[in-house]
DNA sequence: CATTGGCACTCGAACGCCGCGAGTGCCAGG
DNA sequence: CCTGGCACTCGCGGCGTTCGAGTGCCAATG
């Protein structure tokens, strides 16, 4: 009962902390919220979850702000995802329907991220290997140049040149382009792997080169992790809310930005579509965000995520709009990829 | 003789000025600067320099700082295009070389532009129509859709689906694929409008539903506006530097670099590779950017332009050395470009 | 007539001081 | 276990003062 009433308390610093950035007392709290007792009784609560670790002063004779224990109390265990209203969620629709790109798709998804959350918001590309093939394409640029083109089923598309040591055929690059095809159309390339690997020994002895640079191209293709860096930021503008705060300076966050393989490995670990994670603080692994979360979650079709995105934003945050708001985004493109 | 030394006064004040980021005085000025003039003389110079608007001071008894009439004066009269350091030109080369993609040399040109200029730096992809054709490939997604392809010399890809109101024969898609690439390759998409036109009457009337359905798209991908709105921003940490400055709140900053319809605008009429723009203060023509210039020029082969690019940083910039970096990854660019 | 040293003046930044008030911890009584 | 009362703490904002860089003006000088 007591216990009760004392995450009551805590929800509600966290709660009006959020809403007003300014510390919270015990006379407001109990003006604000129905707790049903004297303020008094509610400064004994304080005292014991600051004891706990869940609030802290920022100097003495001030009110409570939580502590990131706190947040993560509040986010497990006195919170759920709120989902979207009507409104929000017809404006995804429309939004996103309207694109006609991969990149039209991922650069207004971020835009959406950041406008429901208003927050940073990351989205990542789909990461080549854990998407099928749609097509290969081979196209003569000249007599000794290849351009190979790779068409996935989440609409990105690779193409790298191959430099030949001699010059090949339109019949030999027809042949080769069917035989591509044969072997990874409609698979992910990761699966097509063996089928590659043997595609060089169907061709003769003279032939081979081009075919094992083709498929040496695809392979590197996959296991290249400099195209899966690809990440696109925005809503940047909502970092003026950290500026007006306190402390965190916005430049180590500006640079962490752009630090796209950091922002994948903050994201990274959440490649789940189901799953939401939240990092809240100091849980966030990398030292020029102090005091900020992140909050993000995988998204395509199936348990193994096509890419992640997420938002990141100030410890202060509304986790339970911001939760909701990243998970319908994350649905709403897996959907739209899925059918695109 | 006199108005000479009023111009060195003013020289030295924006260089001083540019250097410290701290109102100078006649004193400091004599010090740092040989002038072989006494302070006093200095003082009637600035009053001079003052009466003619190119200097100010922020409150009286402060030292001076240059006006937009005072850097215009400096860029255009006082100063000249810094050529980089053998290094320098050292690191853009080893850099610009590695790139794969079109992706990846935007990347990394807006990267580098950054880091030489410690300015926000901003680069738009090429532009549709003002590059060639390299080669238009049909895929088959189902039997009624269909994936266009276009490839560009530049080394950028665009794609469209179509959908067909029947299904189309693998054949008949083969005999429209090789139709249009006669029409179109090698030429620029405008120069052939007429090609494409002329395309559907040379098909069967029933076939020609196809035929008018992927020569619409491409023509729709040149005058689609919103795909030469593709641009790049980053070095953004430099944006700090606005912060401990004073007045420039980065809010509208962020927010203006986050609409690139609006900053495509900025960088806009540079689109000669032979020409530096340089908007100075008050000539940048958006509210939103107080106290910003912004260096631009076009990159590409030729007079006209494939894209632009430039930078935007205080008003308070090192004009020399910036123009000469935008100047530089313009031209190494442009070279990387008509190469790949 | 341009230049210069001298001098009084101005005014913002920095500093220290003080009072206000929100908020706390503790205690004794219900 | 709750509550009202009370003394205490301490950051914030307002105010006055000092300090000094920098100015404008003037009279003297080559």
């Amino acid at each position: 009962m007591v216990e009760d009433r004392k995450l009551a308390v805590l929800r509600a610093i966290v709660e009006d902390y959020v809403a007003t950035q300014e510390p919270v007392g015990s006379k407001s709290l109990v003006e604000r919220h129905q707790l049903g007792v004297s303020p008094a009784t509610v400064r004994n609560d304080m005292a014991a979850l600051e004891e706990e670790g869940l609030i802290a002063q920022p100097h003495t004779s001030a009110g409570r702000i939580p502590t990131d224990k706190g947040y993560r109390m509040f986010v497990d265990r006195l919170s759920q995802v709120k989902p979207l209203s009507v409104a929000e969620k017809r404006a995804i629709t429309t939004l996103l329907e309207g694109a006609v790109d991969l990149d039209d798709v991922v650069q207004r998804s971020v835009r959406l991220l950041a406008q429901l959350t208003r927050q940073v918001a990351i989205v990542q590309y789909p990461v080549l290997s854990r998407s099928s093939v749609r097509h290969v394409e081979l196209v003569t640029l000249t007599g000794t140049r290849l351009l190979l083109v790779l068409i996935l089923s989440t609409g990105r598309v690779e193409q790298r040149i191959l430099e030949l040591p001699k010059p090949i055929s339109d019949d030999a690059v027809a042949l080769l382009r069917s035989r591509l095809n044969q072997a990874v159309t409609g698979q992910r390339l990761v699966d097509a792997a063996e089928a590659l690997a043997a595609l060089p020994d169907m061709f003769d002895h003279q032939d081979r080169t081009p075919v094992s640079l083709a498929v040496a191209a695809l392979v590197a293709a996959i296991s290249d992790h400099r195209s899966d860096e690809r990440v696109v930021v925005g809503g940047t503008a909502n970092l003026a809310q950290f500026g007006d705060g306190f402390e965190v300076s916005i430049r180590p966050l500006l640079e962490a930005l752009e630090e796209h393989v950091v922002l994948l490995r903050l994201l990274g670990e959440a490649t789940t579509p189901s799953t939401l994670t939240v990092r809240i603080g100091s849980e966030v692994p990398y030292e020029g965000l102090g005091g900020t979360s992140i909050v993000a979650t995988g998204y395509g079709a199936g348990d193994e995520a096509f890419g992640t995105l997420g938002i990141v934003g100030p410890t202060r945050m509304d986790y339970p709009g911001t939760m909701g708001s990243v998970r319908a985004v994350a649905r709403y493109l897996s959907k739209i990829l899925d059918e695109g």
